[in-house]
RNA sequence: GGUCCCGUGGUGUAGCCUGGCCAAACACGCGGCCCUGUCAAGGCCGAGAACGCCGGUUCGAAUCCGGUCGGGACCGCCA
């Protein structure tokens, strides 16, 4: 018998006692009492106790071996179950015990609660996958991707793959280049996400359009990033935002319940985009708590306090939220809350009641406690500043509060849409940018302010949040080659990089284009929220490290002189500044 | 591009601020012995780190300073 074939050792139950059984597996644990022996067999399905009553036999088995074990399933002596364990009602009586491969004592220990560093897991990612909660996220990862697969396919959406190698544009985020070696000096891109090949397939007729798509962005990445990202990646023609917010909604409603059993609302609340950056300082809150941000600058308007004061003339505002019962909390906590506060890059944190008031009018003072909603335990922890920048403090203090008091109510699923957004944005250099993408179209009534008050314009564009973790972002697209070339136009391209950059899409719109639009989901995100983590690398089997590295593979690494000659490759070592 | 945190046996931590008492403590793991019912088994015994690396200060550095490498968090960036 074939041990492929051979019952898993997690799935053994009650109603398999009596049976005889062949088992595969790791050595999870080894009770060695003398004359009788415990192991505790460990495969993907879980783990199983086998008894040995020959010492000998058990002797020279120790930890991460994987043995072959034969014997009979029985349910265990009364008094003896095991409730923590699926298979604790039974344990296997060993007849034969065969060592099929030994192992080296692990790096670190192979259980759910390692706290080993992160550098030695990634390092030996094959040891940290056997975690049993490694394995389990992985499986449920599948789960959740197969039940979308089911519910696109029954809505007859159509799976399309398109091509890893693009061409690639200075536009949007860094590009992974690929050199050419019939073509020297030129290079293929790595696809940042397979946006405009959906649309062309939409003006190609396809209509219902979906992949489960690799996207690669060489940015500089985060807890919540990383390089190669999942997307499902959606496409439809003839829709409205409706369309793809009630698509998402369903598949959303699908999946928690095929694959959790969780019974989701929907529809989900909506959001615009200045609501939220103004009540919770971000794009994608957290609404399983609720510390809501008030702008006190008009209260403020008149205030001697100079702190408040230079902001506001400055152009800025004041926020506040009130954290309740912040009474008792230590200066110590508030300099490290004002600490991360500047490393944000605001001015400063003030606090009320803090050694700011005797700057502040009586007045003033009970203005600011009553816009934060706060009683007599509560502390209102104030920022001034432009309001990009308030905004962005505020939102990074909210998490932080949050996250310290723990004050998110767990169990939750708290789904939003963030909708309208804008179509533009402004960079860092005051330029005028997209807020989405260039593709986005904007929003009807808005068309007029499109040459003159471009930061008003709305989007068509929506982002679908959960528990705070941006899960999905798309728009109704641009189908009129005029608009198209207009909106490329506000965003200060040349003709001529149009052109080069958008041609096929701009010629391909010349030949019946059907209005459309879509959305992207990041499945690694969205499995973030699921399992409820903040790490991005908990959810991926082999990912990278924040500098890019696989330490597993000690990828990056230098490739023989002859390939990069044959790609007409010369590397230039960087120079050290002096 | 920037700010911050971390780097001590196989693993996780303590020690570092206030240099000498630290060839460094504790727990887990590991090795040996004992033990027929445990399941984080238990008991006894034992091995194992000159403190990421380089340089400096000092009579003396795990402890202070500079640099460097590695990991992480955040800002910028991420259409």
């Amino acid at each position: 018998m074939s041990g492929f074939t051979a019952p898993h050792c997690g799935s053994l139950r009650a109603s398999d006692a009596g049976k005889e059984v062949e088992l595969y597996g790791w050595v999870a644990r080894r009770r060695d009492h003398g004359g009788v022996t415990f192991l505790d067999l460990r495969d993907r399905w879980g783990i199983v106790q086998v008894v040995v009553r020959t010492a000998s036999v058990a002797s020279d088995v120790r930890g991460e071996y994987v043995v072959r074990a034969r014997g009979a399933v029985r349910r265990r002596p009364a008094g003896a179950e095991n409730p923590k364990l699926a298979t604790g009602d039974i344990e296997v009586d060993v007849e034969e015990l065969e060592v099929i491969s030994k192992s080296k004592t692990p790096p670190f220990e192979i259980e759910d609660d390692v706290a080993a560093d992160e550098a030695t897991r990634l390092k030996y990612r094959y040891l940290d996958i056997r975690r049993p909660k490694m394995a389990r996220t992985l499986e449920l990862r599948h789960r959740v991707v197969q039940a979308i697969h089911r519910y696109m396919s029954a809505r007859e959406f159509i799976e399309i793959e398109t091509p890893m190698l693009l061409k690639g544009t200075p536009e949007g985020s860094r590009d992974f280049i690929v050199p050419s070696r019939l073509h020297p000096g030129e290079f293929f891109a790595l696809p940042q996400s397979p946006q405009q090949l959906k649309q062309l397939l939409m003006v190609a007729g396809i209509g219902r359009y979906y992949q489960i798509a690799r996207c690669l962005r060489d940015e500089d990445l985060r807890a919540d990033r990383v390089v190669e990202i999942t997307q499902l990646d959606v496409e439809m023609s003839f829709c409205t935002e409706e369309d793809v917010l009630g698509l998402i909604e369903g598949l959303w409603a699908s999946v928690w319940k095929d694959v959790l059993g969780i019974d989701i609302k929907t529809p989900f609340p909506r959001l615009d985009m200045q609501e939220a950056l103004l009540k919770y300082g971000t794009d994608k809150p957290d609404l399983r708590y609720d510390l809501v941000i008030a702008d006190v600058s008009d209260a403020l308007r008149e205030t001697s306090a100079t702190v408040f004061r230079s902001a506001l003339d400055a152009g800025g505002v004041v926020r506040c939220f009130s954290v309740p019962g912040g009474k008792d909390m230590s200066r110590r906590e508030l300099d490290e809350l004002a600490l991360m506060a500047k490393g944000a890059g605001a001015k400063g944190l003030a606090w009320i009641p803090g050694p700011l008031d005797r700057h502040l009018a009586e007045g003033e003072v009970s203005a600011i406690m009553a816009a934060a909603g706060a009683g007599v335990d509560d502390l209102v922890l104030v920022v001034a500043d432009r309001r990009r920048k308030a905004e962005t403090v505020m939102g990074l203090l909210r998490r932080e509060i949050a996250r310290r008091r723990k004050l998110a109510r767990q169990g939750e699923w708290q789904f939003l849409w963030v909708y309208p957004m804008y179509l533009f944005e402004e960079d860092d250099q005051g330029n005028l940018t997209y807020g989405h993408h260039p593709f986005t179209s904007p929003w009807p009534e808005d068309m007029d302010l499109l040459g003159t008050r471009p930061y008003d314009v709305r989007a068509r564009a929506y982002d679908c949040v959960l528990n705070g973790v941006e899960v999905s972002g798309g728009s109704i697209r641009i189908h009129d080659r005029e608009l198209q070339e207009r909106v490329f136009e506000i965003l200060g391209m040349s003709r001529e990089k149009i052109r080069a950059q958008f041609g096929h899409l701009l010629d391909a719109f010349e030949y019946g284009v059907p209005p459309h639009g879509g959305i992207a989901a990041g499945i690694d995100r969205l499995m973030m929220a699921i399992i409820g983590t903040e790490n991005i690398r908990d959810v991926v089997a082999f990912p990278k490290t924040q500098s890019h590295q696989d330490l597993m593979l000690g990828a990056p690494s230098p490739v023989d002189q002859a390939l990069l000659d044959e790609l007409h490759i010369k590397v230039v070592p960087p120079t050290k500044p002096s």
